[in-house]
DNA sequence: AAACAATAATTGCGTTTGCAAATGACAGTC
DNA sequence: GACTGTCATTTGCAAACGCAATTATTGTTT
């Protein structure tokens, strides 16, 4: 018997979005929203991307995070140049500013992730990073199977 | 040396953006958005709810949810009666046509899932799901820390 | 039983989001 | 070297979201 409650889509979801909202409210007087964080803390790790790999690093759409970006540079966190050798793509980077601040926050969201899961083996843990980022790799090679499956349905009845 | 990308709460979003917006699309030609799934799929795991309850199980914050079931009552897939010994609260109950939409849709969940999974020994995703369970219910006794260090921070830095 | 507090849901309002269309810039073709 | 296509980003717009304030009902106090 099916149970929403016992799949995995719901249970990852539901310890995503608590998490997320626990640490937006630990950061919030810092003055930097979530999505924002996860901005700095991707730079921190690797500088000067592009606005796609941006997007495809933090899983944040690309409009969506074109405007987030938009924000920060005015904020004075990250800076947005169009390169010359090709005017087409921009490199995000850092501020001292906005590194200062990460800086800041890292300590934090170390802390908050030990918090989260210090009653558990850190095997345990370890494991199901490793399998989380696994699955992670393993969605994109089933992209096409689920798109198929939506074509057909559409095939069978048009407009339904 | 901390890195975003192998960090806990990093890892378990991206999984989850993916699956969901994997999933919606999937389902995307039944005219139900992925919350309106999840809704469904949660009444009609446990019938009868209330507002809050409702709220509690979805992870969809309640003003948002409020609104939600207004959409899906307009289109007759949930009822929503205030009751008459408590006429405070509601009762939200899927409709014939509603049950038949997500006993359509659970299927589909049910293969996505499975599609999902499939190259994890499913001893893994068992230990994986049991975790992400225990972690979640291990969130709400840690909340009051969290909310003690922000306390601490402002009290340090008034304003700041 | 009047006043006050607590609970449950809804609504106002500004912000964020995501899709689709538009823009800007480069690459290949004839 | 104009023309077409592709790539990267931005913008228009309507929908979704979340917080805070509001409404409606029940519970408690004296």
């Amino acid at each position: 018997m099916y149970r929403l409650t016992n799949s995995f889509p719901y249970l990852l979801n539901r310890v995503g979005v608590r998490m997320g909202e626990l640490f937006s409210r630990r950061i919030a007087g810092y003055g930097v929203t979530l999505p924002m964080y996860r901005v700095m803390a991707a730079l921190w790790e690797i500088g000067d991307q592009r606005l796609g790999d941006l997007a495809a690093m933090t899983t944040i759409e690309i409009s969506t995070l074109s405007r987030l970006i938009g924000e920060m540079k005015r904020r004075g966190l990250v800076t947005r140049t169009r390169l010359k050798d090709n005017a087409r793509t921009v490199a995000i980077n850092l501020t001292p500013k906005g590194r200062a601040l990460v800086e800041e926050l890292i300590p934090i969201a170390i802390h908050f992730e030990e918090v989260a899961v210090r009653d558990f083996p850190s095997k345990n843990i370890l494991d199901l990073k490793t399998v989380l980022a696994e699955i992670y790799e393993s969605l994109n090679s089933i992209e096409p199977e689920i798109e198929e499956a939506n074509k057909a349905r559409k095939a069978a009845r048009p407009k339904g």
